[in-house]
DNA sequence: TTGAAAGCGCTAACAG
DNA sequence: CTGTTAGCGCTTTCAA
């Protein structure tokens, strides 16, 4: 009878832990602290019940020990976008750490869009993952649904595009700095007339890089106004990328995220703007390429990786410790400008 | 008492189905079926579930429901690699049409390691996802633990790197024909000593594009030998890619991943090998950073946002019926030739 | 060192 | 149309 039982698990190929119990004749307890290497139980058994799963390929059924245990061993990860080298590698630090820790990554992406980072966010709070990494979609200029997930205490660290006013943990790079010393370096390099081209500019949110460009300019007595602004809100912007430059006669310009780097080498190529001698580029980015774009680039490339790493071992710490409500830190690293050829002096 | 039970829940913040029935004073399953707009409830009565569920944001513990009720309205997806903009692409195709369906997304980074596909297709034995969506790690070159996966009956799909030799649904592009064409290409445009470079070689994984590259060659009565293999295992060798490039003067080159793309530029540019006047050069990659290179790069470029999507309607349609057994099926998605500056005839 | 039993939150018969 | 109830597979007291 009991052999019956058995194989007709083994042909729906649903062995739990009863399964196991009944073949070794012991309780599901027993099964269940031995498969957690509980203390409670003799190595003997453990060894035959952790014999018998291998052989079997017995996995635990997920969904009844997060039930039961409330814990899930998943963290959740909100990304604005892929095809970034920048998030792609975030994505690989914080995988890295999670899987030393036994912990499963949901990946969700709100494609900038703050409609779907609400729903992700909504959707944690049923208990779906242990705790959460997020970094900001561009839409994003109201903070309601982040103060609402801090309330229930869920675990959850903001990486890279933060809700500045709100006190949470936070790592990031120190962006307005960066965006100072880009803009200084342009200016060592002769540039008077700068550019500062972003995606999908919202005025709400702060943007420190950009403050710290403006700071730049207005240290160097240049003006800074709308003009230096270029909004590159999607590809139709092409055509006003292309007027701004042609228009302005910018002898330099800061490209802050790695999506625009093609459309301006593109559109100097074709109007024949010589880069550096006419312009010089400078870009916020991670992708290998630029060292054989032509001219190779002049980049601020951020430790991608590590700050996954870093983000996660922090929220890791947050999970282990829940009760451990110390003052939230906001963790910087440093990246640094990497000359090359598109900001070199010609003039 | 029942008020403060209630506020108890809040506190807690664990609003749950039971929380609902006691505010309502209805039972808990009128509200699972009003919640899951069930036909036998009352309009009025979903009305006022809905309304209270809203309020409170309710959601659904997924543990639970997932127990119970054996779907866990979730997908599994294991990629090779992020970082890679074809991935990147076909991972937004995925989600957009998962989303659609209400269904959740886990990503899983197999990082081209064995080892560690083996792992998470083990994990989704226990019914963690309705549904898998794989492309193969470079490494695996066995499949018994595919074929387990298969005789579990989990709705799986395999895409662009699929075990050839397996009967199951799969969804590809026409490669053995882009390595047969890519190469004539070359032919055409000139070529007589092609060497095709590729990422991490083995032996036992069948590989389409590189068949088509032979069979070009052997048509064409060029000889074709080991020499015309570089196999680029990691960074190292780069030394290796410069000594075969100087060695046996390639007059074109197939380079079968976009990674190798910015190694292969580098050393042209290093060794000052012209191209396209000394090597001809095409890639199989999907950035858009090709039409801004130094010459603009020749590409094959995947439909890979199509095929993110074509996999994963593919998948919900077996998820739906599960018992429809009918023959699997293989898509295959047909991509193109995006000729360049890097091809260009010269001699 | 082991086992019995309760119950996590939800769904789905089945009964009313 | 609404309610009662029995589990899903697991963890975790508590008792033996």
């Amino acid at each position: 009878m009991i052999k019956s039982f058995l194989e007709e698990q083994h042909l729906k190929n649903t062995i739990t832990i009863q399964t196991i119990a009944k073949a070794l004749q012991v309780s599901v307890s027993t099964v269940s602290k031995a498969l957690n290497d509980s203390h409670e139980i003799s190595q003997e058994t453990k060894d035959k019940i952790l014999a018998y799963a291998r052989e079997y390929d017995y996995s635990p059924n997920p969904y009844a020990s997060g039930l039961r245990s409330k814990k899930s061993k998943t963290i959740g990860v909100v990304i604005p976008e892929v095809g970034n080298s920048f998030f792609a590698a975030v994505i690989k630090g914080i995988e890295s750490v999670a899987r030393k820790k036994g912990y499963h990554v949901l990946i969700y992406l709100s494609n900038e869009s703050f409609e779907k980072e609400l729903m992700i966010l909504n959707e944690f709070q049923a208990g779906r993952v242990d705790g959460i990494l997020i970094s900001l979609a561009l839409e994003t200029d109201t903070f309601e649904h982040i103060e609402k997930l801090l309330e229930k205490n869920i675990p959850t660290v903001f990486f890279d595009r933060i809700p500045h006013a709100i006190e949470a943990t936070k790592v990031v790079t120190n962006d307005f700095e960066l965006g100072y010393r880009a803009t200084k370096h342009l200016i060592q390099q002769g540039c008077r007339k700068i550019a500062y081209l972003l995606y999908r500019h919202h005025q709400a949110m702060s943007n420190q890089r950009l403050e710290g460009f403006i700071k730049a300019l207005e240290e160097t007595a240049l003006p800074f106004s709308e003009e230096n602004l270029i909004d590159y809100q999607n590809a139709n912007d092409k055509n006003r990328l292309k007027n701004a430059l042609s228009l302005h006669a910018f002898d330099g310009i800061v490209i802050s995220t790695e999506e625009l780097v093609t459309p301006l080498y593109a559109i100097c190529k074709q109007l024949k703007i010589n880069i550096p001698a006419q312009l010089k580029v400078l870009s916020f980015c991670d992708f290998p390429l630029a060292t054989v774009l032509t001219p190779t680039l002049t980049t601020i490339k951020h430790p991608a990786f590590q700050m996954g790493e870093t983000s996660a071992i922090s929220l890791f710490k947050k999970i282990e410790k829940p009760r451990q409500n110390t003052h939230p830190e906001t963790l910087v690293l440093a990246s640094e400008i990497i000359e090359r050829e598109s900001t070199e002096r010609t003039f």
